[in-house]
DNA sequence: CGATTGATTGCAAACGTTTGCAAGAAAGCT
DNA sequence: AGCTTTCTTGCAAACGTTTGCAATCAATCG
């Protein structure tokens, strides 16, 4: 005997609980109602098996959904983790991680998987991913970003096949990622500044996430060839921050750049805001390219000219792949080409 | 005899998965290993427990939460929704909606719990709040936006505790809501424009959603109150179609207003654009409140005055209320004040 | 030294499904 | 009628934990 005496024979509940209750009710084993409201609906004879399915709309008759996981060794559930971590509070609000989370959630959602949302902070949780993952709770799981988490993440994925990141594909790496091509996005970049014009340019934003550092990478091989410079002007991702360096910079130097390829969307217009307060005319005096195309872009006055994302692709390739690695398929990395989307800003 | 015959005997795995496993490597009975590991450590000596700890790194053994959550009818997880009633792709691109998932992410987080997301679309999918609820994998409820969906949410209410829903509150309803005071948050604009000079007042955008209705209704009173007039320039709520729609407006008609509420940032910033690229200055010849406080809102030229909903709180608060509902109390609605926030439009 | 107490541990029954196997019923065939 | 074959259904063993109860053993006490 455990823990609960078994209750009276109730004749007959109003709300049919369990499968076994349901099973009473229509005066069939417990196995026939599952099978007529499972996966193999035609292993029972089709009178049966509408007398349940009425039986189970009458009394609100749901499936638990933890045993017959348990039972199946199947969750349903697709993790995806958020790692925050050079900084805790850019990631918050980062329109571009969380469209894409939005978009991962209506693929999922489409191939029947629920999402299981985890963020974590890996300076305070050394085995974030290995618990995740071992936590019998999803099948597979998405990592949105690599952080300064690369080399965790690679050592994972030796063992462990249904993972696919979002993120810059670095060449030899083991685990599998999907995302932009950000030389290439670089030197779209630098190419609209030159091409309209600019002469020396300036690369906006921290290069240290090793996306970035790509983008600027792309963006310096074009300057070399086309014989213009390339600064740096590094600052925050969050945009309240990076204003104020952006406008500290420009208070302590002389203007020396005449095009600014900003590492993100958001510093895009962070700069253009601080360009305006100081009456520079963008694209006339400055020219500005940003990364990302958020919707933000097409909302900017002059409108921002950048280089796009495309990130409904991205998530369905995601999603693809990881259920091609669920099903026990090695698959490539994918990575997506950008592309320019010319506005007015260069 | 079922599925599987078992397997031969093996005498050291090199991964433990099963608790049994682990128990039959420490000499000891699974039991005792689940008391070691799991929450009733005072029960185990000292010494066998750290035995068992010390097997369960070494094997790099994780409890599959399936089992346990099962057995202890616990299981651990939230589930977060998101209806899109009105319009589809305006929400996947929702920053306010998002960035109060962010929030609510990490809220849960802090109290040990998961979250679960699930995007419905409730036209195509009757009983999604059931479903959810009824599935077995939830210990409650958070409903991002009642969209359109508010009787039915009512309804579910009287049977299911564990639900706290965002969005505006309404006399007399039974579910649990935090929202912001959007009444307040429409007098709050419509006194900013007001005392700013405005005289002819447009609200911008749709006023279906109940959330903007009360906005409406919050400026109208003031307006009323003030004898100045307020129209109402219909949008859609997704900022490419918006600008579209105002554009045209603008072409169709004389410009009769001075002031615009706009029913959310992301329509100001739209409407912004447009104004501009008309050559119309704000706020010198149109004054222009926003509602929510997004970041972008900071970082437009002229810098966007707008209603700040103070979503962090929202979040925690929802949480909150959650957590004290599960635990059986019963919980008011709460209703937030929002603030305004003055900058540069207005 | 026997009896009582307290600390550890093992046993086995749940949690609510799913599913291989086999039995019984129905149908088809010679 | 007898024999196969095909459908339906019931039985009971898992899935991997947790936990009430009881048993064991050492320690404490009178």
């Amino acid at each position: 005997m455990a823990d609960r005496k078994p209750e009276v024979e109730v004749v007959s509940p109003k709300r049919a609980r369990t499968i076994t209750d349901l099973a009473r009710l229509a005066g069939v084993s417990p196995g026939t109602v599952s099978r007529a409201l499972g996966g193999k609906r035609e292993l029972v004879s089709t009178k049966t098996r509408e007398k349940i399915e009425a039986l189970a709309r009458e009394h609100g008759f749901q499936l638990n959904q933890m045993a017959s996981r348990l039972r199946r060794q199947k969750t349903g559930v697709i993790g995806v983790v958020i790692p925050l971590g050079h900084d805790r509070h850019q990631q918050i609000s980062d329109t571009f991680f969380m469209t894409l989370l939005g978009y991962l959630a209506d693929e999922l959602t489409n191939h029947g998987y629920d999402l299981m949302l985890r963020r974590v902070i890996p300076d305070q949780d050394e085995d974030w991913l290995d618990r995740f993952i071992g936590s019998g709770m999803v099948e597979g799981v998405l990592v949105i970003g690599q952080s300064d988490q690369f080399d965790r993440i690679d050592e994972v994925a030796d063992g462990y096949m249904p993972m696919v990141v979002w993120g810059n594909h670095k060449e030899g790496q083991r685990h599998c990622v999907v995302g932009t091509d950000n030389r290439l996005g670089g030197r779209l970049a630098a190419e609209r500044l030159i091409a309209a014009g600019a002469k020396k340019l300036m690369f906006l934003g921290s290069s240290e996430p090793i996306e970035f550092a790509a983008r600027y990478a792309g963006a310096k091989a074009v300057a070399d060839k086309m014989g213009v410079s390339l600064g740096i002007l590094p600052t925050h991702l969050n945009p309240d921050e990076a204003a104020g360096e952006i406008a500290e910079y420009l208070s302590a130097n002389q203007i020396t750049f005449d095009g600014v390829f900003a590492a993100s969307d958001i510093l895009a217009v962070a700069c253009m805001k601080v360009l305006q307060e100081r009456g520079v005319t963008v694209p006339d005096q400055i020219k500005l390219v940003g990364f990302d195309d958020l919707p933000i872009a097409a909302q900017t006055q002059p409108a921002l000219t950048t280089v796009k994302q495309d990130i409904a692709t991205g998530a369905k390739s995601m999603v693809n792949l990881l259920l091609r690695r669920i099903a026990g398929e090695g698959t490539e990395s994918l990575v997506l080409p950008p592309t320019l989307v010319r506005r007015q800003s260069a």
